[in-house]
DNA sequence: CGGAAATCGGACCAAAGTGGTACTCTACTT
DNA sequence: AAGTAGAGTACCACTTTGGTCCGATTTCCG
């Protein structure tokens, strides 16, 4: 289907949030100080079930994204700056390496590699949507302007109108 | 996982290889005349379980990308012309409309819709991702130059080394 | 100083989607 | 009319996903 798992949604959606309750120091003090959320506090903003929020914050702590303190007053907060956080990056965290074919993840996991013809061109193709995905950071996500002025953000000189849908000559079946 | 399915893995695979033995006639005559192979001749060539290649070549048919001839002497052909197949097509052919997250595939899909933060953003996301995949086509996978010069072919001016993490310009907004 | 409450951490289970297979039916060629 | 090859449907196995539970750790309060 070529879709995103729940998780990744879920927790981008999840950063988002955190990205849009920090207050990022003017001038670079290391730790971020995002405010401490616990699983609860978040599930609740974000309106979706606690365990599943639950979840997704562990395999995000797991990942170095958040940074996590047990006890009574214990909670999840951003361990870095939604600026240094990419969509890449966190989906990455979230679902693994992203490759859309096999052999995208490295060599020697696909047995056809030797004699596969399209293994080149699947290369260039993972690279272009990692560098599309790499270019958008979490803060741009919380950042209204984003979604008016895509084109210079995203850097994408030269590429003609973004929705651009040429006329397909594939009837969709599913 | 970010990955595609395997179907589509193999469906490209598979129409890469009748794009290579497509003779494509110098000037146009509409119908592109690629060879008539059965699905067990496909399936020797590309090295894959024939009852998988029947199956993806059925799908491909149903989509309208290949057309196929009854009893002796049967078989599947290319319909359209390598150079008016993206990849995006091929993807929609064999794994539906590619939308990353719930809300690209349409209004009132996602019940979050309402105060999700990031729809907009993904909105942009997803079209950069499918005109990524709309700009390679079929004919560009089988041709050994494109490995080489991506960034002429992709129409990729201005982007900037793959993996380079360009620092965000929306620090002071959040 | 010690127990209770709160919170994260990790193991665990159920359901669904995907990948892969087999069988039967239909259509075309000779 | 017979044989061949695609079309369609149904089916099984497995991985992944969605969801639950209990144990470990820290703080607070008596």
């Amino acid at each position: 289907m070529f879709r995103l798992s729940k998780v990744a949604d879920y927790g981008i959606i999840i950063l988002a949030r955190f990205a849009q309750d920090t207050r990022v120091p003017a001038r670079e003090t290391s730790p971020p100080t995002s405010p401490s959320l616990t699983a609860r506090e978040v599930a609740e903003r974000v309106e979706l079930p606690l365990p599943i929020v639950s979840k997704v914050l562990k395999t995000l702590t797991r990942a170095g994204v958040l940074s996590s303190h047990r006890g009574v007053k214990g909670g999840y907060s951003l361990a870095l700056r939604p600026s240094e956080l990419s969509v890449a990056d966190m989906i990455t965290a979230l679902d693994g390496p992203l490759a859309l074919t096999q052999c995208n993840l490295g060599p020697h996991v696909c047995d056809l590699e030797q004699n596969c013809s399209v293994k080149g061109p699947w290369l260039v193709i993972n690279n272009v949507v990692h560098s599309a995905l790499a270019s958008v950071t979490l803060a741009d996500l919380t950042n209204p302007a984003f979604a008016e002025q895509p084109g210079p953000l995203l850097g994408l000189a030269g590429w003609g109108a973004v929705s651009a849908h040429q006329p397909s000559a594939v009837d969709e079946v599913n």
